[in-house]
RNA sequence: GUGGAUAUAGCUCAACUUGGUAGAGCACCAGAUUGUGGUUCUGGCUGUUGCGGGUUCAAAUCCCGUUAUCCACCCCA
């Protein structure tokens, strides 16, 4: 294969039949989030770097180095690298009355220019929500059953969901100190990478896949002995909604979440199914101030390239396939049928009817053509059909073949596409 | 950004170790007494061996570079 013919590195064409998963998938989750009150805004797939980098904060590796920017007179420019920032940003743009208790949610690609490998590309798509009702245990809870619910229509229902919380913003510099002294100990035993996080992001030790820093970690007292008892009640209250609710999840105090909007609840959903780059779906509590304004909501986010990589590793994809369209198949014999299908073939599809035909070829040809397609029936007239102002109608998976009128033609087949199955 | 593996027909792969200008299956196209697909039989088409350079009389094969893919680190969904 030539170069000249390959995406970009990291970037993927979807075609069928794995194009029809995705249908399906983004129409389930439409439905649930409906069912929660969810409306869609869509946002632009560019936005002003500042965005991403006032809001994820300068220091995560996503806004240092994975963010595709561009320079676009005189403004600096990027690729969004996640969903939520474009969201606030234009919440910041509306008044309050606008954005007291909105519930948005998003389906679409993003960018992060990372290495590609197993469930990591470069451009991904992300399906989430954002909700900005009045910060409580209780949305939080929300929020999460309906992230659990729409993991369920996909047929993801044995996920498991580890909760936890980083308590609220202001008390998290004491976390991370916290941290910083019950290791300082230990530190020369750490892993390399570890010694630089305990300076740039100490939360990120707790969850190093090192063997050395994991037996250290498990030492450690939890984060939650640093922060308040207001931070701990809260997340005390999520956990009681979440019983309530039916979700099941189990509280993990080393689960950490990388961007530096998050305050209190957040969680994870990996699955076991997929390789290193396990999380499925994340989500949490978050503050970020744009454009002037302070902005709390609850929110989350699916990568819907690996709900579909774990659906294949579990074999489950083919419980969302929905059987395609029943097709017709007109073939035409010497010119004149060829002309006349065509005209047809549009009568047809007005009322409703899925049909295809070959630009001309020999029956042999055409009908090589119809069954190659899958087509349900061949629709096949010469001239003595048309003569006769009839059609021999032949069932491709039966074999067998009738001659109807050609004015019957829509109905006949109408009630049957929609009838019971043949 | 770092590391390992890989790159041959539309697809899956063989030939590489022991250099001698590529082969199979599937797919595709066409026929099997001139109006019927899927099975069968017969025949046919397909490649600047990822790209660039080097060694050699000769490179898919050996060497260097480069690009891409896969996997892992890192990071995250």
């Amino acid at each position: 294969m030539s170069s000249a013919n390959q995406p970009v590195q990291g970037m993927s064409d979807i075609a069928a039949p794995e194009v029809h998963l995705w249908q399906r998938m983004e129409q389930l989750a439409r439905d649930v989030m409906v069912r929660y009150g969810f409306e869609e805004l869509r946002t632009p797939v560019v936005e002003f770097e500042a965005v991403f980098t006032r809001s994820l904060g300068e220091t995560t590796d996503v806004v240092q180095k994975e963010m595709y920017v561009f320079e676009k007179g005189g403004r600096r420019l990027c690729l969004r690298p996640e969903g939520t920032a474009g969201v606030m940003r234009y919440a910041a743009g509306l008044g309050a009355a606008e954005t007291d208790g909105a519930r948005w949610y998003y389906i679409g690609p993003m960018f992060r220019s990372e290495r590609p490998q197993a469930g990591r590309k470069r451009q991904f798509h992300q399906c989430g929500v954002e909700c900005l009702e009045p910060p409580s245990p209780l949305v939080d809870a929300e929020i999460l059953a309906l992230q659990v619910d729409l993991l369920r229509a996909w047929g993801l229902g044995d996920c498991e969901v580890r909760l936890n919380t980083r308590g609220e913003s202001g008390g998290q510099a004491q976390v991370a100190e916290g941290l910083r002294a019950a290791l300082a100990p230990r530190a020369a035993e750490l892993c390399e990478d570890c010694r630089r996080r305990m300076a740039a992001n100490v939360l990120r030790v707790l969850d190093c896949k090192n063997e050395t820093c994991r037996a250290i970690v498990a030492e450690l007292p939890p984060s939650t002995d640093f922060m308040s008892e207001a931070s701990r009640a809260y997340l005390q209250q999520v956990a009681e909604h979440l019983d309530a609710l039916g979700v099941s999840y189990r509280l993990d105090p080393l689960l950490v979440r990388g961007l530096d909007y998050y305050e209190h609840t957040v969680w994870e959903i990996a699955s076991t199914a997929l390789g290193a780059q396990n999380a499925v779906a994340g989500g949490g509590r978050y503050r970020m101030r744009l454009g002037g304004r302070e902005l709390v909501g609850t929110g989350f986010a699916i990568g819907l390239e690996r709900v579909v990589g774990v659906l294949q590793a579990l074999g489950r994809e083919n419980a969302l396939q929905t059987p395609p369209p029943k097709l017709v198949w007109l073939v035409g014999l010497g010119d004149e049928a060829l002309r006349q299908n065509l005209a047809l073939m549009q009568q047809l599809r007005a009322a409703g009817i899925a049909c295809r035909m070959a630009s001309g070829g020999s029956m042999k040809s055409q009908m090589r053509a119809a069954n190659k397609s899958g087509a349900a029936w061949a629709l096949i007239r010469g001239d003595d059909e048309l003569a006769q102002g009839v059609a021999a109608l032949k069932d491709m998976v039966a074999g067998t073949q009738e001659t109807l009128p050609v004015d019957q033609l829509a109905t006949v087949l109408a009630a049957r596409i929609a009838g019971p199955a043949s």
